[in-house]
DNA sequence: CGTGTTTGACCAGCGC
DNA sequence: GCGCTGGTCAAACACG
């Protein structure tokens, strides 16, 4: 059920076009600059010219694609809806149940916002009933519980997901649902730190890593420069619940879902993390665009195809001038 | 030597 | 009460 949350980013998009010189890998284009300096210098404003028409055609061929991706946000959610709606109608099937009726108490709540979280309810109606049982239960309630899941390499084995905070590993554990080990994490930047949370891979997906996190951060995270440099090749693919601070390769991006562009008008709006109401605000169907945009920015594979491509057009319009 | 990771043991919750 | 399971602890270990 949680997958149906995660919105692959894979394809990735500048939204912005302002930025889309920084998208040349530094090694490759600056060698073609020289090289085509030296060849050039009689048509520089040619090539300069064509550079330009060249930057035009990408940045309307990013907005098309961005328009496109818009549109597959939206049907995505329409999608989320109709689910929702299926499942509000048809009670769960008993393969889903049985799965989690042995769950702990922290994750039982946790699936459970998360389906009210896609219908839109309230977080509090569903931890209610259980919430009285045990004092432990309350706490784990009333701390915020957020899954984030990000793609990695495939030939990332490691369960490490930079996230802009600094976690110390204090255990691993095989469960039962998922091949995969489960790593558990606290913060470690701050002593009096509450934070937690647990790494492991999908089942379905080995790519995709998923982080529960429990607790706030009660300080800071890293600096932009710290973020900077620890970051890792990896793709934001879903946020779905409560925060979510997550880094994508080089500069991080730090998602924080509890805070939406705009401050919610309603009050109760913030109980609402991550529902659909969010989803369907303009201000965080453009986040999520810019989002997936600065994903797809930062994607070595993209850049490199992109550099190839405009140095390889360049180089063809310089022979075919001299010529 | 300090810090972080690994991993087996232990504990607690839950269903039967 | 028992067994299963997830979560946590802490000693051992690795690394810079």
């Amino acid at each position: 059920m949680e997958y149906t949350s995660l919105v692959n980013t894979s394809l990735d998009l500048n939204s912005n076009p302002r930025n889309f010189l920084s998208l040349v890998p530094k090694k490759e284009v600056p060698n073609n600059f020289i090289e085509l300096g030296l060849r050039m210098s009689p048509v520089k404003d040619e090539a300069a010219s064509a550079l330009v028409d060249e930057l035009n055609r990408v940045s309307a061929e990013n907005k098309k694609l961005t328009e496109m991706l818009t549109v597959m946000c939206e049907n995505y959610n329409a999608l989320q809806n109709h689910l929702a709606d299926y499942m509000a109608k048809n009670p769960a099937p008993s393969d889903s149940t049985n799965n989690s009726s042995r769950k702990r108490k922290l994750e039982s709540p946790t699936n459970q916002v998360m389906i009210n979280n896609e219908r839109g309810n309230s977080e509090s109606s569903s931890s209610d009933e259980d919430s009285c049982k045990k004092p432990r239960q309350e706490q784990h309630i009333k701390a915020k519980i957020s899954r984030v899941c990000v793609r990695t390499e495939a030939s990332d084995t490691g369960l490490l997901v930079k996230d802009g905070y600094q976690w110390r590993k204090y255990g691993q554990k095989v469960t039962r649902d998922n091949p995969s080990p489960r790593a558990y994490f606290k913060c470690s930047h701050a002593p009096s730190c509450p934070v937690k949370k647990k790494v492991q891979r999908s089942v379905e997906d080995q790519s995709i890593l998923v982080a529960t996190y429990e607790g706030e951060h009660n300080h800071p995270s890293q600096s932009k420069h710290e973020q900077a440099s620890s970051g890792l090749n990896r793709t934001v693919t879903s946020t779905t619940l409560g925060s979510a601070s997550l880094s994508s390769s080089g500069p991080t991006i730090t998602l924080d879902l509890t805070t939406p562009p705009k401050p919610p008008t309603n009050p109760s709006d913030e109980t609402k993390v991550g529902g659909d109401r969010r989803v369907d605000t303009p201000e965080f169907q453009q986040f999520l665009v810019d989002q997936m945009a600065s994903s797809l920015t930062k994607d070595p594979s993209f850049k490199a195809a992109l550099a190839a491509a405009i140095s390889g057009r360049m180089v063809q319009q310089n022979q075919s001038q001299k010529w």
